[in-house]
RNA sequence: GUGGGUAUAGCUCAGUUGGUUAGAGCGUCGGAUUGUGGUUCCGAAGGCCGUGGGUUCGAGACCCAUUACCCACCCCA
Protein backbone atom coordinates (compact mmCIF):
# COMPACT_ATOMS: atom_id res chain seq x y z
CA UNK A 1 0.00 0.00 0.00
CA UNK A 2 1.52 3.44 -0.83
CA UNK A 3 2.34 5.59 1.57
CA UNK A 4 0.91 9.82 1.72
CA UNK A 5 3.50 11.36 1.61
CA UNK A 6 3.82 13.51 4.11
CA UNK A 7 4.00 17.28 3.75
CA UNK A 8 3.94 20.76 6.01
CA UNK A 9 1.39 23.24 4.66
CA UNK A 10 3.34 26.11 2.43
CA UNK A 11 3.97 29.11 4.99
CA UNK A 12 3.74 26.90 7.76
CA UNK A 13 6.79 27.18 9.78
CA UNK A 14 7.92 23.80 11.85
CA UNK A 15 11.06 23.04 13.62
CA UNK A 16 13.49 20.38 14.45
CA UNK A 17 13.87 19.76 18.35
CA UNK A 18 17.29 22.37 19.04
CA UNK A 19 15.69 25.08 16.81
CA UNK A 20 12.57 24.75 18.76
CA UNK A 21 14.22 24.59 22.29
CA UNK A 22 15.85 28.30 20.66
CA UNK A 23 12.83 29.77 19.86
CA UNK A 24 11.25 28.92 23.14
CA UNK A 25 14.19 30.26 24.90
CA UNK A 26 13.55 33.62 23.10
CA UNK A 27 9.92 32.92 24.00
CA UNK A 28 11.08 33.09 27.55
CA UNK A 29 13.03 36.26 27.18
CA UNK A 30 9.86 37.97 25.64
CA UNK A 31 7.63 37.41 28.69
CA UNK A 32 10.56 38.04 31.70
CA UNK A 33 11.18 41.52 29.94
CA UNK A 34 7.14 42.45 29.46
CA UNK A 35 6.86 41.33 32.67
CA UNK A 36 9.29 43.41 34.08
CA UNK A 37 7.80 46.19 32.83
CA UNK A 38 4.62 45.28 35.19
CA UNK A 39 2.50 43.60 31.55
CA UNK A 40 -0.21 41.26 32.61
CA UNK A 41 -0.24 37.74 30.06
CA UNK A 42 -3.45 37.47 28.44
CA UNK A 43 -4.43 34.26 26.26
CA UNK A 44 -7.37 34.60 24.03
CA UNK A 45 -9.27 32.67 21.75
CA UNK A 46 -7.63 31.34 18.21
CA UNK A 47 -11.01 31.20 16.64
CA UNK A 48 -13.48 33.89 17.08
CA UNK A 49 -16.60 34.59 15.60
CA UNK A 50 -16.63 36.15 11.85
CA UNK A 51 -18.80 38.48 12.79
CA UNK A 52 -16.22 39.85 15.72
CA UNK A 53 -13.19 39.63 13.60
CA UNK A 54 -14.72 41.19 10.67
CA UNK A 55 -16.86 44.05 12.78
CA UNK A 56 -14.55 46.54 10.81
CA UNK A 57 -15.02 44.99 7.28
CA UNK A 58 -13.80 45.30 3.68
CA UNK A 59 -9.88 46.09 3.29
CA UNK A 60 -7.03 42.84 2.95
CA UNK A 61 -8.28 41.72 6.39
CA UNK A 62 -11.30 40.18 4.77
CA UNK A 63 -9.45 39.00 1.80
CA UNK A 64 -6.61 37.22 3.90
CA UNK A 65 -8.76 35.66 7.17
CA UNK A 66 -9.22 32.26 7.19
CA UNK A 67 -12.78 31.51 7.67
CA UNK A 68 -14.67 28.33 7.54
CA UNK A 69 -18.31 27.38 8.83
CA UNK A 70 -18.62 24.24 11.74
CA UNK A 71 -22.29 23.67 11.92
CA UNK A 72 -23.94 26.91 11.47
CA UNK A 73 -21.75 29.21 12.80
CA UNK A 74 -19.42 31.20 11.12
CA UNK A 75 -15.74 31.04 12.46
CA UNK A 76 -12.70 32.61 11.65
CA UNK A 77 -9.02 32.39 12.90
CA UNK A 78 -7.54 35.50 14.36
CA UNK A 79 -5.32 37.71 12.17
CA UNK A 80 -3.24 39.46 14.65
CA UNK A 81 -3.76 39.78 18.41
CA UNK A 82 -5.15 43.55 19.06
CA UNK A 83 -8.50 42.63 17.38
CA UNK A 84 -9.19 39.88 20.17
CA UNK A 85 -7.74 42.40 22.14
CA UNK A 86 -10.48 44.99 21.55
CA UNK A 87 -13.51 42.57 22.00
CA UNK A 88 -11.53 41.69 25.15
CA UNK A 89 -11.53 44.92 26.25
CA UNK A 90 -14.97 46.05 25.81
CA UNK A 91 -16.39 42.75 26.86
CA UNK A 92 -14.64 42.85 29.76
CA UNK A 93 -14.52 46.24 30.83
CA UNK A 94 -16.23 46.65 34.34
CA UNK A 95 -14.13 43.89 35.71
CA UNK A 96 -10.25 45.49 33.90
CA UNK A 97 -8.73 48.28 36.07
CA UNK A 98 -7.31 50.96 33.33
CA UNK A 99 -4.38 51.67 32.19
CA UNK A 100 -4.88 47.98 31.13
CA UNK A 101 -1.70 46.72 30.78
CA UNK A 102 -1.75 43.08 29.32
CA UNK A 103 1.20 41.13 26.80
CA UNK A 104 0.08 38.35 24.73
CA UNK A 105 2.35 36.44 22.48
CA UNK A 106 0.28 33.56 20.58
CA UNK A 107 -0.05 32.62 16.94
CA UNK A 108 -2.32 33.85 14.57
CA UNK A 109 -3.11 33.54 10.58
CA UNK A 110 -3.27 34.89 7.19
CA UNK A 111 -4.20 33.33 4.12
CA UNK A 112 -1.74 35.43 2.03
CA UNK A 113 0.71 33.75 -0.35
CA UNK A 114 3.69 32.58 1.59
CA UNK A 115 6.89 34.20 0.67
CA UNK A 116 10.52 34.47 2.19
CA UNK A 117 9.97 35.91 5.51
CA UNK A 118 6.22 36.19 5.08
CA UNK A 119 4.28 33.76 6.93
CA UNK A 120 0.26 32.47 6.98
CA UNK A 121 0.90 31.31 10.66
CA UNK A 122 3.07 33.21 12.67
CA UNK A 123 3.71 34.13 15.98
CA UNK A 124 3.02 37.79 17.33
CA UNK A 125 4.33 39.10 20.64
CA UNK A 126 2.33 41.92 21.50
CA UNK A 127 2.26 44.61 24.51
CA UNK A 128 -0.40 47.07 24.63
CA UNK A 129 -1.29 50.05 27.18
CA UNK A 130 -4.94 51.08 26.87
CA UNK A 131 -6.65 53.62 28.90
CA UNK A 132 -10.29 54.40 29.98
CA UNK A 133 -11.06 57.78 28.40
CA UNK A 134 -7.53 59.30 27.95
CA UNK A 135 -4.19 58.15 27.58
CA UNK A 136 -1.00 60.01 28.54
CA UNK A 137 1.64 60.11 25.81
CA UNK A 138 4.36 59.04 27.76
CA UNK A 139 3.23 56.04 27.35
CA UNK A 140 4.05 56.62 24.08
CA UNK A 141 7.68 56.71 24.45
CA UNK A 142 7.19 54.05 27.24
CA UNK A 143 6.75 51.56 24.82
CA UNK A 144 9.54 51.48 22.29
CA UNK A 145 11.91 51.73 25.59
CA UNK A 146 10.55 48.15 26.34
CA UNK A 147 11.25 47.20 22.55
CA UNK A 148 14.92 48.54 23.28
CA UNK A 149 15.14 46.41 26.73
CA UNK A 150 13.39 43.59 25.10
CA UNK A 151 15.82 43.22 21.84
CA UNK A 152 18.66 43.65 23.92
CA UNK A 153 17.75 41.14 26.25
CA UNK A 154 17.60 38.90 23.06
CA UNK A 155 21.12 39.69 22.30
CA UNK A 156 20.36 41.85 19.61
CA UNK A 157 22.07 44.60 19.32
CA UNK A 158 22.24 46.32 16.05
CA UNK A 159 18.76 47.42 15.85
CA UNK A 160 17.35 50.71 15.47
CA UNK A 161 13.92 52.10 16.21
CA UNK A 162 11.81 54.55 13.85
CA UNK A 163 9.61 56.46 15.36
CA UNK A 164 6.81 59.34 13.73
CA UNK A 165 3.55 60.71 14.21
CA UNK A 166 0.78 60.26 11.69
CA UNK A 167 -0.40 63.66 13.05
CA UNK A 168 2.39 64.98 10.83
CA UNK A 169 2.08 63.51 8.21
CA UNK A 170 -1.55 63.81 7.81
CA UNK A 171 -0.73 67.50 8.81
CA UNK A 172 1.65 67.74 5.85
CA UNK A 173 -0.70 66.11 3.55
CA UNK A 174 -3.15 68.75 4.60
CA UNK A 175 -1.04 71.39 3.83
CA UNK A 176 -0.98 69.97 0.32
CA UNK A 177 -4.62 69.29 -0.18
CA UNK A 178 -4.16 65.61 -0.07
CA UNK A 179 -6.73 65.27 3.12
CA UNK A 180 -8.74 62.95 0.92
CA UNK A 181 -5.94 60.62 -0.35
CA UNK A 182 -4.17 60.90 2.99
CA UNK A 183 -3.81 57.03 3.34
CA UNK A 184 -2.53 56.08 -0.12
CA UNK A 185 -0.21 58.89 -0.05
CA UNK A 186 1.39 57.51 3.08
CA UNK A 187 1.39 54.36 1.82
CA UNK A 188 3.36 55.86 -0.79
CA UNK A 189 5.66 57.98 1.54
CA UNK A 190 6.45 54.66 3.67
CA UNK A 191 7.71 52.87 0.26
CA UNK A 192 10.49 55.83 -0.18
CA UNK A 193 13.49 53.94 0.90
CA UNK A 194 11.93 51.00 -0.89
CA UNK A 195 11.52 52.66 -4.56
CA UNK A 196 13.27 56.04 -4.30
CA UNK A 197 12.65 59.47 -3.89
CA UNK A 198 11.95 59.98 -8.04
CA UNK A 199 9.28 57.05 -7.88
CA UNK A 200 8.04 59.07 -5.26
CA UNK A 201 7.69 62.05 -6.54
CA UNK A 202 6.65 60.85 -9.69
CA UNK A 203 3.53 58.89 -8.11
CA UNK A 204 2.63 61.92 -5.76
CA UNK A 205 2.85 64.24 -9.09
CA UNK A 206 1.02 61.54 -11.46
CA UNK A 207 -1.51 59.98 -9.19
CA UNK A 208 -2.35 62.41 -6.68
CA UNK A 209 -1.48 65.76 -8.56
CA UNK A 210 0.89 67.34 -6.65
CA UNK A 211 2.99 70.38 -7.98
CA UNK A 212 6.21 68.82 -8.44
CA UNK A 213 7.57 72.07 -6.63
CA UNK A 214 5.60 71.33 -3.71
CA UNK A 215 6.32 66.98 -4.12
CA UNK A 216 10.03 68.43 -3.89
CA UNK A 217 9.71 70.62 -1.00
CA UNK A 218 7.46 67.81 0.89
CA UNK A 219 10.41 64.97 0.46
CA UNK A 220 12.89 67.73 1.22
CA UNK A 221 11.63 67.79 4.34
CA UNK A 222 10.80 64.21 4.75
CA UNK A 223 14.61 63.49 4.38
CA UNK A 224 15.78 65.85 6.08
CA UNK A 225 19.17 65.15 8.27
CA UNK A 226 17.58 66.84 11.23
CA UNK A 227 13.27 66.63 10.49
CA UNK A 228 12.34 68.09 13.80
CA UNK A 229 14.34 71.48 12.93
CA UNK A 230 12.52 71.01 9.33
CA UNK A 231 8.88 70.72 10.44
CA UNK A 232 9.37 73.38 12.94
CA UNK A 233 9.32 75.90 10.11
CA UNK A 234 6.01 74.67 9.11
CA UNK A 235 4.57 75.65 12.60
CA UNK A 236 1.55 78.19 12.76
CA UNK A 237 -0.04 76.82 9.23
CA UNK A 238 -2.04 73.58 10.04
CA UNK A 239 -3.13 72.71 13.75
CA UNK A 240 -2.74 68.76 13.14
CA UNK A 241 0.76 69.36 12.20
CA UNK A 242 1.61 71.43 15.02
CA UNK A 243 -0.02 69.13 17.23
CA UNK A 244 2.14 66.07 15.34
CA UNK A 245 5.79 68.33 15.94
CA UNK A 246 5.05 68.69 19.82
CA UNK A 247 3.69 64.93 20.70
CA UNK A 248 6.65 63.79 18.33
CA UNK A 249 9.24 66.40 20.34
CA UNK A 250 7.95 65.06 23.84
CA UNK A 251 7.92 61.27 22.81
CA UNK A 252 12.24 61.75 22.09
CA UNK A 253 12.40 63.48 24.93
CA UNK A 254 10.80 60.71 26.84
CA UNK A 255 12.49 58.10 24.84
CA UNK A 256 15.51 59.82 26.11
CA UNK A 257 14.95 59.76 29.84
CA UNK A 258 13.52 56.39 29.61
CA UNK A 259 16.81 55.53 28.71
CA UNK A 260 17.03 54.55 24.90
CA UNK A 261 20.74 55.38 23.69
CA UNK A 262 20.61 57.30 20.86
CA UNK A 263 22.08 55.54 18.45
CA UNK A 264 19.08 52.74 19.07
CA UNK A 265 16.02 55.45 17.63
CA UNK A 266 15.81 57.99 15.41
CA UNK A 267 13.11 60.15 13.80
CA UNK A 268 12.30 59.27 10.88
CA UNK A 269 8.85 60.91 9.44
CA UNK A 270 9.16 58.75 6.12
CA UNK A 271 7.60 55.82 8.42
CA UNK A 272 3.82 55.83 8.03
CA UNK A 273 2.92 51.95 8.57
CA UNK A 274 0.21 50.69 7.21
CA UNK A 275 -2.50 49.81 9.49
CA UNK A 276 -5.21 52.82 9.20
CA UNK A 277 -6.20 53.04 12.77
CA UNK A 278 -2.83 54.37 13.98
CA UNK A 279 -3.51 58.42 14.85
CA UNK A 280 -0.64 59.41 16.56
CA UNK A 281 2.84 58.03 17.18
CA UNK A 282 4.15 55.03 14.82
CA UNK A 283 6.98 52.99 15.44
CA UNK A 284 9.24 50.44 13.75
CA UNK A 285 12.06 48.47 14.57
CA UNK A 286 14.86 47.56 11.72
CA UNK A 287 18.28 45.38 11.80
CA UNK A 288 20.71 48.02 10.83
CA UNK A 289 22.81 45.28 9.48
CA UNK A 290 19.91 43.54 7.14
CA UNK A 291 17.98 46.79 6.05
CA UNK A 292 16.19 44.93 3.33
CA UNK A 293 14.30 42.58 5.62
CA UNK A 294 12.29 45.52 6.59
CA UNK A 295 10.62 45.88 10.03
CA UNK A 296 10.64 43.73 12.63
CA UNK A 297 8.66 45.40 15.07
CA UNK A 298 5.95 48.28 14.47
CA UNK A 299 3.22 49.81 16.39
CA UNK A 300 2.00 52.98 17.20
CA UNK A 301 -1.13 54.44 19.01
CA UNK A 302 -4.93 54.93 18.43
CA UNK A 303 -7.51 56.71 19.90
CA UNK A 304 -10.00 54.13 19.84
CA UNK A 305 -9.51 50.81 20.34
CA UNK A 306 -12.88 49.22 20.89
CA UNK A 307 -15.36 51.84 18.51
CA UNK A 308 -16.65 48.90 16.84
CA UNK A 309 -17.80 47.22 20.19
CA UNK A 310 -18.63 49.86 22.62
CA UNK A 311 -19.16 53.32 22.70
CA UNK A 312 -16.24 53.66 25.64
CA UNK A 313 -13.62 55.67 24.16
CA UNK A 314 -10.82 53.17 24.40
CA UNK A 315 -7.58 55.07 23.24
CA UNK A 316 -4.00 53.07 23.81
CA UNK A 317 -0.59 52.47 21.96
CA UNK A 318 0.70 48.77 21.76
CA UNK A 319 3.35 47.38 19.97
CA UNK A 320 4.05 43.61 18.06
CA UNK A 321 7.00 41.81 17.04
CA UNK A 322 6.90 39.38 14.45
CA UNK A 323 8.34 36.27 16.15
CA UNK A 324 8.27 33.85 13.49
CA UNK A 325 9.61 36.56 10.71
CA UNK A 326 12.24 37.19 13.80
CA UNK A 327 13.64 33.71 13.97
CA UNK A 328 13.63 33.15 10.67
CA UNK A 329 15.45 36.03 9.27
CA UNK A 330 17.97 35.23 12.62
CA UNK A 331 18.84 31.13 11.58
CA UNK A 332 19.04 32.62 7.49
CA UNK A 333 21.98 34.89 8.88
CA UNK A 334 23.50 31.94 11.29
CA UNK A 335 22.08 34.70 13.80
CA UNK A 336 21.45 32.45 16.60
CA UNK A 337 24.02 31.98 19.15
CA UNK A 338 25.18 28.31 18.59
CA UNK A 339 26.49 27.55 22.07
CA UNK A 340 22.85 28.34 23.89
CA UNK A 341 22.05 25.63 25.69
CA UNK A 342 19.42 23.32 23.75
CA UNK A 343 19.61 20.28 25.18
CA UNK A 344 16.46 18.64 26.35
CA UNK A 345 18.36 17.05 29.75
CA UNK A 346 21.78 17.69 31.01
CA UNK A 347 22.51 14.23 32.01
CA UNK A 348 21.77 10.39 30.85
CA UNK A 349 21.99 7.62 32.70
CA UNK A 350 22.83 4.83 30.76
CA UNK A 351 22.46 1.45 32.80
CA UNK A 352 23.55 -2.06 31.58
CA UNK A 353 22.31 -4.00 33.80
CA UNK A 354 18.45 -5.99 33.52
CA UNK A 355 17.57 -4.74 36.50
CA UNK A 356 16.74 -0.63 36.19
CA UNK A 357 15.74 -0.20 39.52
CA UNK A 358 19.09 1.39 40.87
CA UNK A 359 19.26 3.71 37.33
CA UNK A 360 15.52 4.94 38.50
CA UNK A 361 16.97 5.52 41.96
CA UNK A 362 19.28 7.59 40.60
CA UNK A 363 17.67 9.55 38.67
CA UNK A 364 15.07 10.39 41.19
CA UNK A 365 18.15 11.61 43.57
CA UNK A 366 19.08 13.82 40.08
CA UNK A 367 16.12 15.35 39.86
CA UNK A 368 15.79 16.06 42.97
CA UNK A 369 18.21 18.17 42.50
CA UNK A 370 17.26 19.93 39.66
CA UNK A 371 19.64 18.12 37.27
CA UNK A 372 17.20 17.95 33.74
CA UNK A 373 17.81 14.02 33.89
CA UNK A 374 16.70 10.79 31.42
CA UNK A 375 17.04 7.40 31.64
CA UNK A 376 18.69 5.61 28.62
CA UNK A 377 16.87 2.18 29.20
CA UNK A 378 16.13 0.69 25.80
CA UNK A 379 17.43 -2.70 24.64
CA UNK A 380 20.58 -0.77 22.63
CA UNK A 381 24.29 -1.53 22.47
CA UNK A 382 26.26 0.64 24.68
CA UNK A 383 27.99 3.04 22.03
CA UNK A 384 24.35 3.88 20.65
CA UNK A 385 23.14 5.33 24.22
CA UNK A 386 26.30 7.29 23.79
CA UNK A 387 25.71 8.48 20.61
CA UNK A 388 22.07 9.46 21.79
CA UNK A 389 23.59 11.11 24.49
CA UNK A 390 25.84 13.27 21.69
CA UNK A 391 23.33 14.00 19.43
CA UNK A 392 21.15 15.60 21.79
CA UNK A 393 23.94 17.51 23.16
CA UNK A 394 23.43 16.56 26.61
CA UNK A 395 26.76 17.42 28.30
CA UNK A 396 26.70 14.12 31.23
CA UNK A 397 26.51 10.30 30.91
CA UNK A 398 26.30 7.99 34.01
CA UNK A 399 27.19 4.69 33.33
CA UNK A 400 25.81 2.38 35.68
CA UNK A 401 26.93 -0.84 35.82
CA UNK A 402 27.51 -3.99 38.13
CA UNK A 403 30.80 -2.44 38.68
CA UNK A 404 29.67 0.80 40.04
CA UNK A 405 26.16 -0.58 41.74
CA UNK A 406 28.30 -3.02 43.65
CA UNK A 407 30.77 -0.34 44.72
CA UNK A 408 27.68 1.71 45.11
CA UNK A 409 28.61 4.51 42.50
CA UNK A 410 28.17 6.10 39.55
CA UNK A 411 30.67 6.40 36.50
CA UNK A 412 29.88 10.19 35.35
CA UNK A 413 31.56 11.17 32.30
CA UNK A 414 31.48 14.71 30.61
CA UNK A 415 31.18 14.12 26.81
CA UNK A 416 32.57 17.33 25.64
CA UNK A 417 36.25 16.65 27.18
CA UNK A 418 35.38 12.67 27.64
CA UNK A 419 36.51 12.46 31.25
CA UNK A 420 35.40 10.44 33.27
CA UNK A 421 35.19 9.53 37.23
CA UNK A 422 33.72 6.78 39.50
CA UNK A 423 31.56 8.86 42.71
CA UNK A 424 29.34 8.55 44.90
CA UNK A 425 25.97 9.49 43.57
CA UNK A 426 25.83 12.64 45.93
CA UNK A 427 29.30 13.61 44.50
CA UNK A 428 27.88 13.25 40.50
CA UNK A 429 25.37 15.82 41.73
CA UNK A 430 27.69 18.06 43.21
CA UNK A 431 29.77 17.21 40.33
CA UNK A 432 27.51 17.90 37.58
CA UNK A 433 25.52 20.90 39.29
CA UNK A 434 28.91 22.80 39.49
CA UNK A 435 29.77 21.98 35.72
CA UNK A 436 26.56 23.20 34.49
CA UNK A 437 26.47 26.42 36.59
CA UNK A 438 30.10 26.87 34.62
CA UNK A 439 28.01 26.45 31.48
CA UNK A 440 28.06 30.03 29.72
CA UNK A 441 24.72 29.94 27.93
CA UNK A 442 23.99 33.22 27.07
CA UNK A 443 21.65 34.97 24.74
CA UNK A 444 20.31 33.49 21.97
CA UNK A 445 21.20 36.02 19.58
CA UNK A 446 24.55 36.36 18.26
CA UNK A 447 25.10 39.95 17.01
C1' G B 1 -5.31 38.68 -6.55
C1' U B 2 -0.82 39.63 -10.48
C1' G B 3 4.00 38.10 -12.68
C1' G B 4 8.25 34.72 -12.98
C1' G B 5 10.82 30.09 -11.60
C1' U B 6 11.44 25.02 -9.78
C1' A B 7 9.93 19.74 -9.08
C1' U B 8 15.56 13.58 -9.52
C1' A B 9 17.45 9.29 -2.62
C1' G B 10 15.52 11.42 4.21
C1' C B 11 18.29 16.55 2.98
C1' U B 12 21.21 19.74 -0.69
C1' C B 13 21.88 19.06 -5.63
C1' A B 14 24.52 16.82 -10.55
C1' G B 15 22.59 14.23 -14.78
C1' U B 16 26.07 16.08 -21.95
C1' U B 17 22.09 17.66 -28.99
C1' G B 18 16.79 12.37 -26.21
C1' G B 19 20.28 6.33 -26.09
C1' U B 20 21.46 0.18 -22.40
C1' U B 21 22.03 -0.67 -15.39
C1' A B 22 20.08 7.41 -12.83
C1' G B 23 24.97 9.70 -9.66
C1' A B 24 27.62 12.77 -5.64
C1' G B 25 27.95 15.04 -0.83
C1' C B 26 25.51 15.04 3.78
C1' G B 27 22.39 12.02 6.78
C1' U B 28 20.78 6.81 8.16
C1' C B 29 22.23 1.69 9.25
C1' G B 30 26.20 -2.14 9.92
C1' G B 31 31.45 -3.29 10.83
C1' A B 32 36.68 -1.96 12.52
C1' U B 33 35.69 -1.12 18.65
C1' U B 34 30.61 -7.63 22.58
C1' G B 35 31.33 -1.20 28.95
C1' U B 36 32.80 4.36 25.65
C1' G B 37 30.06 8.91 21.75
C1' G B 38 31.88 12.97 18.90
C1' U B 39 37.11 12.28 14.79
C1' U B 40 38.97 8.28 11.08
C1' C B 41 38.56 3.91 7.83
C1' C B 42 35.54 -0.06 5.35
C1' G B 43 30.72 -1.56 3.77
C1' A B 44 25.27 -1.42 3.00
C1' A B 45 20.40 0.15 2.43
C1' G B 46 17.67 3.94 0.13
C1' G B 47 14.65 6.77 -6.33
C1' C B 48 7.51 4.62 -10.70
C1' C B 49 12.98 11.15 -11.79
C1' G B 50 5.71 15.47 -8.47
C1' U B 51 1.05 13.58 -11.17
C1' G B 52 -1.68 12.70 -15.93
C1' G B 53 -1.40 12.75 -21.08
C1' G B 54 1.46 13.49 -25.76
C1' U B 55 5.85 13.31 -29.38
C1' U B 56 9.50 9.23 -30.38
C1' C B 57 12.14 2.86 -32.10
C1' G B 58 13.51 4.98 -27.28
C1' A B 59 11.84 10.38 -22.40
C1' G B 60 14.63 12.08 -15.98
C1' A B 61 15.62 15.31 -20.34
C1' C B 62 11.13 17.65 -25.52
C1' C B 63 5.51 19.42 -25.68
C1' C B 64 0.62 20.15 -23.13
C1' A B 65 -2.14 19.98 -18.76
C1' U B 66 -2.38 19.60 -13.53
C1' U B 67 -0.75 19.90 -8.48
C1' A B 68 2.73 21.42 -5.03
C1' C B 69 6.58 24.43 -3.67
C1' C B 70 9.87 28.81 -4.25
C1' C B 71 10.79 34.04 -5.61
C1' A B 72 8.78 38.91 -6.49
C1' C B 73 4.50 42.47 -6.56
C1' C B 74 0.12 43.95 -3.61
C1' C B 75 -0.26 44.15 1.60
C1' C B 76 2.06 43.33 6.01
C1' A B 77 5.03 40.93 11.50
Amino acid sequence: MSKLKPHTLSGFMELLPARQAQFDRMVEILRQSYSLYGFTPLDTPLIEASEVLLAKGGGETEKQIYRFTKGETDLSLRFDLTVPLAKYVALNYGQLTFPFRRFQIGKVYRGERAQRGRFREFYQADIDVIGDGALDISNEAEIPSIIYQTFTALGLTHFKIRVNNRKVLNGLFDLLGLREQSADVMRTVDKLEKIGREKVIETLTGEFGVSPSAADSLLDTLEAADPITALNAYRGQNELLDAGITELTTVVNYMEAFGVPADHFTVDITIARGLDYYTGTVYETVMTEHPEIGSICSGGRYDNLAEYYTDKQLPGVGISIGLTRLFFVLEDQEMLNGELLTSPADALILPMTDDLAPAITLATALRGAGIRTQIHGEQKKFKQKLSYADKLAIPYALLLGEDEIAAGKVSVKELASGTQSTVAAEEAIALITAGLARRNTGKPIRD
